[in-house]
DNA sequence: TCTGGGGTCCTAGGACCC
DNA sequence: TCTGGGGTCCTAGGACCC
């Protein structure tokens, strides 16, 4: 049987939330985004853009378009509290949600709504989107459907305040004639190429899979899922776990490009010094750093490159890190005018589930201290090294 | 004034091990 | 003495999403 999958999606979602915190801006044109060098809008009140702005826009342009735009600086923390508001309104309609980012979600009402017992799904999906606007104020739009694909794009539909239904039947007819910039996953850089192939709407990217195989060749891997996700057949389980980060990081623009590699790196060490406090707090260890840096010479059309190390074992040793990105930054940086620098640690590790490291070589001795052991072998990873976690510390963890 | 910053996933070549 | 092929990790780059 068919399951009844919502997306939905919060409308304007950095805007409403300025709003709500401060109701004299309601109705007004505004944003949210940097106001600095360089600063561009990340989300815009529908207000403004009703003057063409929307996001990614660079701020002075989006001033240049309505002089009364009023610019609010970004207030994440805030943000997430409202997320987490919306999470907890949706989980009185079903316990079966993947949050997708800040600003939406998937929830699977397949049971909940049979118990209903109500036939009318719109009232249903008008009721969660005037609940929730009573009890937070923000607005949503949510889409209907049998996959989770076809339940995002359906609420890409109707914006704001939408309730856009898709069923398999109504593929060819509803997501068929949408322009191919329209799929989820096909961005600005394949969107023109496509394009130029005569590949237009979304029906035509079907077909043209299809039956020509050198769409298939240029696409890649992306074809198959393509043809299961038009087809109705695609993914349709929630991932209902909240998944651990595969990456940390944080990178700025510079107040001015710079190519003082005492300043830059003075700089790249304190965002650095930030990253592993931050990955500390979550409790994660790393195994690799990476150090980014965008180039600001206008001919190479700014851009950006990545240095990355490895390190023998997970760390969050804060010396340890910050010598070898220290010394990273010394072996790649090569003398040219950089716009912007930035720092993350990836291939992180539950510190918890970095007990101890052993070689097999320290096996013999573990042994000798006739101690219990769980051998937790990685089935992935035919390394030498497995993780050996005694008993008692398992008992800790419970 | 002239396009941010947080992420994820994929690919491809090279090194290395067995 | 010469050398294949599979698997994994590392590194760098690119596309995409919000």
């Amino acid at each position: 049987m068919s399951k009844i999958l919502l997306h939905i999606d919060l409308n304007a979602f950095f805007a409403t939330c300025e709003e709500i915190k401060n109701p004299t801006l309601i109705g007004k044109p505004l944003i949210v985004g940097g106001d600095g060098r360089s600063g561009i809008v990340s989300t815009a009140s529908y207000e403004a853009r009703r003057y063409g702005i929307h996001s990614g826009m660079p701020t002075f342009q989006a001033k240049m378009l309505c002089k009364n735009l009023i610019i609010c600086s970004c207030d994440f923390k805030y943000y997430s509290l409202m997320s987490r508001e919306f999470i907890n309104y949706i989980r009185q309609y079903s316990p079966l949600i993947e949050q997708m980012s800040i600003d939406e979600c998937f929830v699977d009402i397949t049971e909940t709504y049979k118990k209903y017992g109500n036939n009318d799904i719109n009232r249903y999906l008008m009721n969660i989107q005037d609940g929730l606007f009573k009890k937070t104020k923000l607005k949503c739009s949510i889409g209907v459907a049998p996959t989770k694909f076809l339940a995002k794009m359906a609420s890409d539909m109707k914006k704001p305040m939408g309730i856009t239904i898709v069923r398999r039947k109504d593929i060819q007819k509803n997501i068929f004639p949408l322009p191919i910039k329209n799929y989820f996953g096909i961005g600005k850089k394949t969107y023109p190429k496509l394009e130029k192939m005569g590949i237009l709407t979304i029906g035509d990217l079907y077909y043209a899979i299809k039956n020509n195989k050198e769409i298939v060749s240029f696409i890649g891997s992306f074809s198959n899922s393509i043809i299961s996700e038009l087809e109705g057949n695609s993914d349709d389980c929630l991932n209902l776990m909240t998944s651990d980060p595969k990456s940390i990081g944080v990178s700025r623009t510079l107040m001015s490009d710079c190519d003082d590699a005492r300043e830059i790196k003075e700089y790249l060490l304190k965002l650095a010094a930030g990253v592993v406090e931050d990955m500390k707090s979550k409790n994660f260890l790393t195994k690799t750093i990476t150090i980014q840096c965008k180039d600001a010479n206008f001919d190479t059309s700014f851009k950006t490159k990545s240095y990355s190390k490895s390190f023998d074992e997970p760390t969050e040793d804060m010396d340890q890190i910050i010598k070898e990105t220290s010394d990273l930054f010394d072996k790649s940086y090569e003398e040219n005018l950089i716009r912007l620098i930035g720092f993350s640690v990836k291939n992180l590790k539950e510190k918890h589930s970095v007990v101890t490291q052993m070689h097999f070589d320290d096996y013999e001795e573990h042994e000798k201290e006739n101690e219990i052991s769980v051998i937790i072998g990685d089935l992935n990873r035919k390394t030498k090294s497995n993780t050996f976690i005694r008993l008692s510390d398992l008992d800790k963890k419970k």
